[in-house]
DNA sequence: CGGGCTATTGACGCCTGTCAACTACGGTGG
DNA sequence: CCACCGTAGTTGACAGGCGTCAATAGCCCG
């Protein structure tokens, strides 16, 4: 079930010439701390569906997002699978202590990602309080969406959750530089409806019944373009 | 709305004296980090109902529970409300950036509280290494707890939610040294269904169920007596 | 004893889940 | 190039879990 293309990368300026650091928590290093930094991480590369690591395994890594996305799940004893998240480049995953994972977590489409070893950065956390309030900030910050999740399934009926759902993924695509209007959904309906806490036909339904009333066009399955923001926002609460 | 009595503690032993240090991220610090660091927060009370402060306006403090129960929630804008969390001693809550409080807090019952202002823990944190990796580790922890809570939510049926939530605080009392049988809840069934994501009616008709099936016995409304702790984690999966 | 708040219980309805049929799309192989 | 197949998505029919509304019961406090 874990199975993936490993590839340590060669170049000496991978993390000075990496475009999606100004995003991600290695962007408060100096020009020649992160010249350090590059030497305690390795790059891997993951293909659609592969497993990054699974959910009670012991956990040993942190790991950074450089391109594409990655779901991370949690699945109950019958089964079911919750989405906890999809993640951007630039957000990071794993866990910095030594300890099990508490969730899994997959490729979405094609996945590079930057691999921490934990005891590697908590040598450098020790070293580098800059990058430790970092982290506590980025960190912070999850807690602060995470507990906007909580909300949003445990009140919001489906239309609002899925409303809600578009404009983020829309404010998210923007926040790191992607079009931001016909927004792509890499994942698949199921995949959407074990995000939002309902099942794939009500995803469904309720796309189709923002199609009627011409708040989104959906270009294709995948892509869908947002005619009329301020009534999804309106929708969204 | 925001009412409350302040008392600024007089007596010099605060926090070497703080029966509940082993719990919150002050352990972290030697006895001589201690005296200085007393020196900036002060200790507040809030009696039962009193707002600490409210989501929306501009976050100064940090708050560290020191004595009773504090309810973090966050509200609509047709004032359906969530409650994020029900937080003990040791918690600590509020934020450590300038920006806007992403949440509300609230008294359950009597509290003390230790008030940090941000620009003195930014302060403490830039000189130690120690508490700034100790909030790192317990701002992870609480993610974690979010990201369970986002399961919770998303995907388990009325009595499981209930399951669950009646371990969880059991256990939470365990592990601050307070009985954890028969367990007291010194919130409403109101309060317990905006934290599960039901109804009140539906959370008395659960717990009701519950009480048939000779899992629990209900003392009284607020003291519930576990009988089959085994059943109970049955249910809660 | 009465008033007000909290909790329980009942009746009913709707939102969403479940089960199933059908459609669309993309890749593979003859 | 097209037939075929598998996967993903849409739509329909139906049911059930939970929300809504309302009446009743329990409890605290004056």
């Amino acid at each position: 079930m874990v199975s993936a293309q490993i590839v340590q990368m060669k170049q000496h300026n991978r993390c000075s010439d990496c475009k999606i650091r100004s995003y991600s928590f290695c962007r408060c290093l100096e020009e020649d701390e992160l010249k350090d930094f590059e030497k305690f991480s390795i790059e891997r590369n993951f293909t659609n569906k592969k497993t990054i690591f699974l959910q009670e395994e012991k956990s040993r890594n942190l790991y950074n997002i450089t391109e594409g996305n990655v779901k991370i799940y949690q699945m109950l004893s019958d089964g079911r699978i919750q989405i906890i998240g999809f993640l951007y480049p630039g957000d990071f995953f794993g866990s910095y202590k030594e300890e099990k994972y508490t969730y899994s977590s997959e490729a979405v489409g094609n996945v590079k990602v930057c691999v921490f070893k934990q005891e590697s950065l908590d040598n450098l956390l020790e070293n580098n309080i800059t990058l430790a309030k970092e982290l506590l900030h980025m960190t912070s910050h999850e807690l602060t969406l995470a507990q906007d999740r909580i909300s949003v399934l445990g009140k919001l009926k489906a239309h609002e959750r899925l409303a809600r759902f578009l404009l983020n993924i829309s404010n998210q695509r923007e926040r790191i530089g992607w079009q931001n209007n016909p927004i792509s959904l890499p994942m698949t309906r199921q995949d959407m409806a074990d995000y939002l806490g309902l099942t794939l036909e009500t995803v469904s339904r309720e796309i189709t019944k923002l199609k009627i009333s011409n708040v989104i066009k959906v270009l294709n399955s995948k892509l869908i373009y947002i005619n009329n923001k301020d009534k999804l926002l309106n929708i969204s609460r």
